[in-house]
DNA sequence: CTTCCATTAATGTATATACATAATTGAGTC
DNA sequence: GACTCAATTATGTATATACATTAATGGAAG
């Protein structure tokens, strides 16, 4: 088939194709890897590493004695990317403003206690809102445990926006998005410049790392203005 | 550090751990492969092994001559997992049902074609509401494109939600979802038995395979009663 | 000082080999 | 037929070695 490159991306690209084509359909067994061996003419280190990858990728399943065999397809994943607010607006070719309503650094209280799993301590919060062009694009509202964070106290928030900051300042293991749709209330109605009951989008971000959560953040966007895209590979 | 399992994977570990706590900041250059060889008392192969996987997780970055770099982290991507509504449905403890409102076979209309990037061709047209715990909780709409599916037609969707025997039997390379909030209209207030104006949250998804579009579907969920949720790793 | 080029040192790929590990297979036993 | 257990076999990991490829380096020539 292909003869350009590496001779484990040929193997691997080969075998992705009849997966893809359907022509290996989930659960069957493909060939042995001595068989590989003798296909391509190469060693069985060539053609495990070949494998290996494709196994990596979810497209096949390998069991000791038996083979390798096709994946049955799972769940679908999506790369959703972390939205930085300032760079998703000037990508949309719109100028960027920040408004800075409120910075507090404060004992946590209970809700804090519970939104970012500690038992005590300080943390920062804050409440922004993110323009594009001029109008309000987003509402946000976010903690900072400053026991891992301690250095976000000395920054300036008016100027960077959080999310920005602790995206290219703190290495984080683990997070977890939840997106929600509610009718406008109070709050949002002025802030957004939207009508009561107007349907918006919330979407909300806890960040580990290891076992400490560094991050809360509820970010409310108007629905009728603002569309999640996630596109992906399996 | 620690001792369990594989070479390779604990020195994936170990560099992936002093990289995640800031000990090696981004652009700074790891150990030669040479000297990770003698750190570890292990082959080249081994070391290369575990930089590779390291490599392709985007953690690190390596030039020829030059050594092997700690990554600067680009746009943070997410896996977001989308599970089959009636997986879903399940795994809530929750009993599923499946009604299929109307099934139509027909030439592509303007709208289809849009929607599947067709020129003409028939489309199978679903619409259906699935049910937890005899609730409604979510609709969909779909389109599958009968010249990439034709076994498509043959397939009592009554029985198997479509998003469900989709996935297990049609491998697809590529997907965009968009994911809106907006207020229940007309359609919406029966079906899901909600009030006029009440938020709901709308998750469309075009699927590919090469470069034909294969389906397009998209889902409505009342807003009170659905979070979207995507734990991962960076 | 700048340009050119050979040297050199790092990663990239591939091989042949070895032993470990797990699970199927099949023969032997009850 | 049901159970036990050893032989078999495919994958999993690791090694020592070799050569290819790339680019930083440093010295020679202008």
């Amino acid at each position: 088939m292909t003869e350009s490159g590496a001779i484990h991306a040929r193997i691997r690209r080969d075998i992705e194709a009849r997966i893809m084509s359907g022509e290996w359909a989930p659960g069957t067994r493909i060939p042995y890897e001595h068989q590989l061996m003798a296909t391509y003419g190469c060693s069985r280190m060539t053609v495990n590493r070949a494998l290996r990858m494709l196994m990596e990728a979810g497209l096949i399943e390998s069991r000791r004695r038996a083979g390798t065999f096709v994946s049955h397809p799972r769940v679908q994943r999506a790369a959703l990317e972390i939205p930085d607010i300032r760079d998703e607006v000037a990508g949309q070719g719109e100028s960027y403003r920040l408004d800075l309503d409120r910075r507090e650094i404060r004992a946590a209280s209970e809700e804090d206690k519970r939104l970012l799993q500690i038992d005590g301590g300080s943390v920062l919060a804050l409440e922004c809102r993110h323009h594009a062009g001029g109008r309000a694009y987003a509402l946000e509202r976010r903690l900072i445990n400053l026991a891992a964070v301690p250095e976000a106290a000395e920054v300036d928030f008016a100027i960077e926006p959080p999310g920005s900051w602790l995206l290219s300042h703190v290495p984080w293991t683990e997070a977890e998005h939840r997106i929600t749709a509610f009718n406008a209330g109070g709050k949002e109605l002025v802030a957004l410049g939207i009508s009561a009951g107007a349907a918006c989008m919330a979407l909300e971000r806890w960040t580990w790392r290891g076992e400490e959560r560094i991050t809360y953040a509820r970010q409310v966007y108007p629905g009728d203005r603002y569309a999640l895209v996630a596109r992906f590979r399996p």
